[in-house]
DNA sequence: CTTTATTTGTCCGTATGTATG
DNA sequence: ACATACATACGGACAAATAAA
């Protein structure tokens, strides 16, 4: 892409967009246990207020993909703990 | 005009003249590019209920006179942007 | 211990998008 | 065309927590 823009769905919330296109990530594998899903780099990499990231980090939250750490972060979840 | 409302021509819906009005403002150069068009500027201006400045604001954009960002404003077109 | 930098938590104000009556 | 309400989104400001210099 020569943009570096994102484009968005008409009608979807560019928040859960972004959640998902996160969750895809952290499901692949590309973002690994622990690494980190900062605001501000959703901010920079998708072009949106901190709101708006701040309210997809919340849903990933709700999803359990990641947890938060004030003044640390968020970060993937560890999912080895459920011993199943 | 004595008070500072708007007069109305009949049978011509209020959201066409609003926009009538604004467009001649932007093409006299008295709103130039990026000049932000507010609903709700509109709406204490022409004394007119959101809904109509609204329809007002979607009639510019359909003209290509005016851009709109959710959560930023509506802004007036700048025309020369391929010519830079 | 103090300072600095980074990041989340919270709050405010403004503006558009949508829906309902 | 009007009035109201709520959701979504942008922008800024300040506080609190964490870690490192």
């Amino acid at each position: 892409m020569s943009d570096g823009q994102w484009t968005w769905e008409p009608d979807i919330p560019r928040s859960q967009q972004i959640a998902s296109e996160i969750q895809k990530r952290i499901e692949s594998g590309e973002y690994p246990p622990k690494h980190p899903v900062f605001e501000l780099r959703i901010v920079q990499e998708f072009g949106v207020a901190r709101d708006t990231a701040r309210k997809a980090t919340n849903i990933l939250r709700e999803r359990g993909l990641i947890y938060t750490v004030r003044g640390l972060g968020s970060f993937v979840t560890t999912k080895d703990e459920k011993t199943e």
